[in-house]
DNA sequence: CCACAAACCATACGGTGTTAGGTTTAGTCA
DNA sequence: TGACTAAACCTAACACCGTATGGTTTGTGG
């Protein structure tokens, strides 16, 4: 069956449904021929769409970034960081099994410096000095990057029950499972919180 | 030659040589068929000493891990917190192709347990609430991991020359890459900082 | 001294990403 | 309208991967 009269992939299809795959079934999980057999063709027909693997992922990856939000930056500095940091954690966590590529990736060039433009911006527009602002940038994203990673490395805490008795101020371990997303979320905004002011507080002492 | 007289390999000098093959070409690098031949063994002989490359990889992880030092705990809580963090990050930073793995596997049981219980006991001796204890042991794992990921992720600004006028905020980003390892280290004491600055006000209003 | 277990070997299986080259169809331009 | 090109699929195959199987030799404990 060669050529069909209407196509039957298109990037944004491949898109779909690989991203579809690595949230059903881990990045691992993703293999050109099982992706092709899911869209119903033949494994090398997907090299007429995407180069290669890694451009497709790489791809994905950049949709899944478009929802990371520097708009506040517009309104005051440690506004900018607390919602770019939200945004940015909650574009991760939305695809969990995609954070070790995210967080790896060179990230793709347009869309990621218009971000890193906005975020730098607004830090020194708002009177931080060009090198702070860049130090604050990073810090930031370590936080998001370390909060998704840590998270999505989860799940292998199943039998700490055991460990209960001979690490004691572990007792309570074994109940981390079922809080656990309710946990990360309240140490990212913890830690989120006491970055910030601690920033604040720099930021009084500097003007 | 089956069955030498005296054995060419061992656990140690296979994590031995796996690791420098890591170090040098990168986790992607490393390949059992290729570890063996270094090693002057042929593939499957490797199987007589770990059961799998996984195995392998996870002991090279416990390895690294060793130089985490929990000690200053008994000091007082931000010592202790700070030593660690800075000698976690010291510890990935000493194998930057090894973080992926180490950010996202599962560590091991023992020895990491053994950590998380002498930080979250260091806490909670200190006079934090348990919960206040694993939110705060929680952020500080996502502040190293995300500064050890994101030092690791670098090495893609290469050609940012080209985006500098059409980001003007970025217009110093070329001379990331030649500072990169100084910005990181400082972004990181910058973060780690306003965090425990921000902890220890929190810190003083809940006592 | 003999049996057994340990440490190596060669071979092979099922998977991977990707390349090469063929075939048919759609779209373009004379 | 008809010829040509380029796109979109195909089959076959390459070079790798982790690992299972089963064989052979050698050191060691009874």
């Amino acid at each position: 069956m060669p050529r069909p009269s209407t196509p039957i992939l298109s990037r944004p299809r491949i898109r779909a449904a690989a991203l579809d795959m690595i949230d059903r079934e881990g990045l691992a999980g993703l293999s050109m021929r099982k992706l092709a057999t899911t869209l119903g063709v033949q494994a090398p027909s997907l090299y007429t769409h995407y180069g290669t693997k890694d451009e497709l992922l790489q791809d994905i990856a950049d949709d899944i970034m478009a929802a990371v939000d520097v708009s506040d930056f517009a309104r005051d500095w440690a506004s900018g960081l607390r919602t770019w940091a939200r945004s940015y954690r909650a574009a991760l966590a939305a695809h969990p099994n995609m954070v070790p590529l995210l967080a790896t990736g060179p990230a793709r060039r347009e869309r990621s410096l218009e971000r890193a433009d906005a975020v730098h911006g607004g830090l020194v527009g708002a009177g931080w000095p060009p090198r702070y602002a860049t130090m604050i940038g990073a810090s930031t994203k370590y936080l998001v990057l370390g909060a998704a990673i840590s998270s999505f490395s989860r799940g292998f805490e199943d039998d700490v029950q055991v460990y209960v008795d001979r690490y004691p101020h572990l007792g309570q371990a074994h109940r981390l499972r079922e809080h656990a997303d309710e946990i990360d979320a309240d140490s990212f905004e913890l830690a989120l919180d006491a970055f910030v002011h601690g920033l604040t507080a720099l930021h009084a002492r500097m003007t």
